[in-house]
DNA sequence: TATTATTTTTAGACTTGTCTAAAAATTTAT
DNA sequence: ATAAATTTTTAGACAAGTCTAAAAATAATA
C-alpha cells in the first residue's frame, strides 16, 4: 500500500519518464511537485526500499515494473474521474484537474472498475489523453502538433499539450474542441502564426497556440 | 480548512452528540475513532483553538455552530457518495461504507452540489439515514425500533441502527430491505423473538434483529 | 468522608513528510 | 585539466498526528 505522497511521486516520475528517455533527475521531480530537491532525495530512498524505483545516488531514478503499474493505476483513476466529472457532473474541461487530483487517491478496486463500466469504458480523458487499462497499458495514438502541419494539410484535433485552465478556456472561447477538423489555410513566415479553418470558421492563431494542440492526421476528403 | 483527521474527529463528535445530550467524553471519542484518549485530548485542543468545539478540561466537548456545520457537511458528503455507489455503481448497501469514508473528504463545493443534482437530490442514504442539506440541517423522521411494536401492529422498514456489513448481509438473506411493510404476527415472551410478515413471507426473527431495525408507523390498510 | 477506581491530561517519544543550510559529487567551461 | 557552476545529498530541525507511561483530576464506593 502506498501513501498519498508516494503515489504523487510515482505519478510525477511516470510522467517525466514518458518525456525524457532514461533516468529522471531529482531536480525535475522537485520542480514537477513544487517541492525541494532534498525532500525528493528522502522520498526516493523510501520508494527505492519499497522496490518501486531503481536509484543510484546522483544518477537519477527509474520506475520498476511494479512502480510503473502503481503509477499507471493512479493515472487511470485520475483520467476516469475526469471523464466522470465532465460527462456526468457537467464540469468543463478546465475545471476537472484539481478535483481529479484528489479523487485519484481513493482506494477501491471495485469503485474504479464499476466507474469504468458506468462511463462506458472510455479510452481518453476530456483533454484527449489516453486512459491506461487495468494492467497499466496505454494505447498511444500517433499525433502531431498542429504547428508541424503544412499549408493545406488538415487533421482532427485530439488533444492538448498544455492543459492549464487558461489555455483550455481560451480554446473554448475560440470554439476549438476535441474532435473538430482543422485545416491550415495559410502559414505566416514572419511569426509562424497560422490561418486555420475549423468547422466553417476562419481563425488566426499564434504559433504558441499551435504548439499546444495535438492533431491526428486526416487523410482524404 | 480542516485536515482529514480533524474532519474525522468532528464527525465522531457530531454522531456522539446526537446520541447523548450534553458534552461528549474523551473516552467516547477515543473508542469511536479507535484511538487513544491522549490523542483525543491533543486533537481537542487543536479543534478548540480553531473554534469548532467548546472544551473545558475534564468536562468533555461540544460542537460550536461552526463545528456542527463542518461535521454535517462531511456527513452529507458521506451519504451522498453512498447513494452514488449504490444507485450508479451497483454497490450493495453493505459495501459502501469504507469507500464513502474516503470520498467524504474530497474538497469541492461544485463536486458535491453537482453530485446531489445528478442523484436527484436524495433525502436518505442506502441505510435510511437522512442526508443533511447544504446548510447542515437534517429532517428527522419519527421512527421506532421494530422491537417496540406490539402484536398486529405494522410499519414500513426505513432504516437500520447497526449498519455493519454482517447485519446488512443477514437482512439481504432474509429479504428485509428498506421500504418493505412489516407486520408483527406474534411476540414470544420467553426470548422476545418475533414472528413477522414481510411482503408475503412469514419470518421468525430474534430480538437482537428487531432492536436494530427502524420502522415508520403505518396507519390504516 | 476517606479511599479506591476511573477518566483525563501531561510529558516525552516516534513516524511521516517537509524544510534550510552546508557538504559532496557531478557537470560545464575556461 | 583545473576551476567554476550546478546538481544532489546529508545533517539537523520542524509540524502533524499518534503512542506509552505517569501524574492529576474526577467519580464511585465503603
Amino acid at each position: 500500500m502506498f501513501t498519498l505522497s508516494e503515489e504523487n511521486y510515482l505519478k510525477a516520475i511516470y510522467h517525466l519518464e514518458l518525456g525524457n528517455d532514461g533516468g529522471v533527475s531529482t531536480n525535475a521531480i522537485a520542480e514537477k511537485l513544487a517541492t525541494k530537491a532534498s525532500s525528493v532525495t528522502d522520498m526516493i530512498k523510501k520508494l527505492s526500499e519499497k522496490e518501486v524505483v531503481l536509484y543510484k545516488k546522483y544518477k537519477g531514478v527509474t520506475l520498476t515494473v511494479l512502480g510503473k503499474t502503481v503509477a499507471a493505476s493512479v493515472v487511470r483513476k485520475h483520467r476516469l474521474w475526469e471523464v466522470f466529472l465532465v460527462e456526468k457532473l457537467n464540469f468543463s474541461w478546465d475545471e476537472v484537474h484539481d478535483v481529479a487530483e484528489q479523487l485519484e487517491h481513493i482506494k477501491s478496486a471495485k469503485l474504479i472498475n464499476q466507474l469504468d463500466r458506468f462511463l462506458g469504458f472510455p479510452t481518453h480523458d476530456p483533454h484527449g489523453d489516453p486512459i491506461p487499462d487495468k494492467d497499466g497499458n496505454l494505447k498511444i495514438v500517433a499525433k502531431s502538433l498542429l504547428s508541424t502541419l503544412s499549408k493545406n494539410e488538415s487533421g482532427i484535433c485530439i488533444g492538448v499539450d498544455d492543459s492549464s485552465s487558461e489555455f483550455l478556456q481560451f480554446l473554448d472561447k475560440k470554439g476549438i474542441t476535441l474532435g473538430k477538423k482543422i485545416t491550415i489555410l495559410d502559414k505566416e513566415d514572419f511569426d509562424d502564426s497560422l490561418s486555420i479553418l475549423i468547422g466553417d470558421k476562419k481563425l488566426s492563431i499564434s504559433n504558441k497556440i499551435a504548439s499546444n494542440l495535438y492533431i491526428r492526421a486526416h487523410t482524404g476528403q
